[in-house]
DNA sequence: AACTATTTATAACT
DNA sequence: TAGTTATAAATAGTT
């Protein structure tokens, strides 16, 4: 393509060699992007002249190193030293491992399960079984702790309300201005007639379905 | 160049684009080819189609590697210490999810729990309940299959009874042999009455308790 | 670097 | 999928 048929041999005078570097490279490269854009593909293209300059293309979509790790993986070629190898063996390593408990997360919380049958199935039911149990065992050791905190609350309850009754005796005391500033108001469907009844048939758990749990 | 004039955009036809790939893939090698024999250049071209496969060219004169080698020395670019920085970067990242995944499937079976507080004990019970609820619902849909089998073992248990009860009224007769070979005897606590009696009252289901799991 | 005659690449078609 | 052909694009030799 030029004025003359030309042999596809090395060109000897070196400007003549040089020119034609230049402009088939720039053919080369132009080259390379429309087959990147025109067929979703990813191309690396790199060129050192006899000179010595280096030129290159790599398809936007990518680096140069995301292609020379395909490449790695595609071609099973070694480019990297036994050290990235290492490296590149553990990653695969961890991402098999990785994969391995997504999975059974997953199954675990009910997800992709259709496919298992049905062996699988009960094998998952007694994991999910067992972690139950051993939950409910530790569940059962904050039994204790859980009423000392109960307990606790009764107190604290028992102390506010004493002090809301205080304030109603005495109205317009300085008690009756809470901590925040802001003045009292009484709350809804809490009538007067509480503030006579004895402490004992007023006070309830702050909580008081929480031991429904065990 | 050629029918007609095309736009440099994404070929959306797939087969269209796999033809133009190839195409213009072969183009590119001839051109890279040429230019390094022309020239005397050190070429590297690397594509991967969008379907995956690889296609290279490198120069006789060298090698992907020395080219990666020398791309290194002129660009700068550190590709080597890039991708090795890279790779641990990604092993940290990959390693800190495979900790959690771990930390989380042991929770899940109920170990290393007791360092948890009752609120976090909560949100794990729910998601084991989630995880057995969603199971239960799963097996259910096995219940008519289960039916089904189960009533083609009856069926072959009342096969087998009577073909049992035959060698008995005819003992020493061809039938008498199993399939096997082997001369059929006694099982434990089979008695002999059984044979006396009507088929409906001797057959039992082999797997009485299966049902029970629903 | 620009031009252009010619070769080469390839888009559409078979 | 591979081969053909009309046309677009690349480029060798020239200015």
């Amino acid at each position: 393509m030029g004025r003359g048929k030309i042999e596809i041999k090395r060109i000897e005078n070196s400007s003549n060699r040089q020119v034609t570097h230049s402009k088939r490279r720039s053919g080369i490269m132009k080259k390379a992007k429309e087959i990147s854009v025109l067929c979703d593909a990813q191309v690396s293209v790199v060129i050192f002249a006899s000179s010595g300059k280096m030129h290159e293309f790599c398809s936007p979509s990518t680096t140069l190193i995301d292609m020379l790790d395909q490449y790695h993986k595609l071609s099973g070629k070694k480019l990297w030293d036994a050290k990235h190898e290492h490296l590149d063996n553990e990653i695969n390593r961890i991402k098999k491992d990785n994969d391995r408990m997504q999975t059974e997360l997953r199954r675990l919380s009910g997800e992709d399960i259709t496919t298992l049958n049905y062996k699988e199935l009960m094998v998952l039911e007694e994991a999910l079984e067992n972690g139950i149990s051993s939950l409910k065992a530790k569940q059962m050791e904050c039994v204790p702790m859980m009423r000392k905190h109960n307990e606790m609350l009764e107190d604290e309850n028992r102390g506010l309300q004493f002090k809301l009754r205080q304030m109603h005796l005495n109205p317009m005391d300085d008690q009756n201005v809470l901590e925040n500033g802001d003045v009292y108001h009484h709350q809804q469907g809490v009538g007067d007639y509480e503030y006579q009844m004895p402490f004992a048939f007023r006070v309830q758990p702050m909580q008081p379905n929480l031991q429904d749990r065990f």
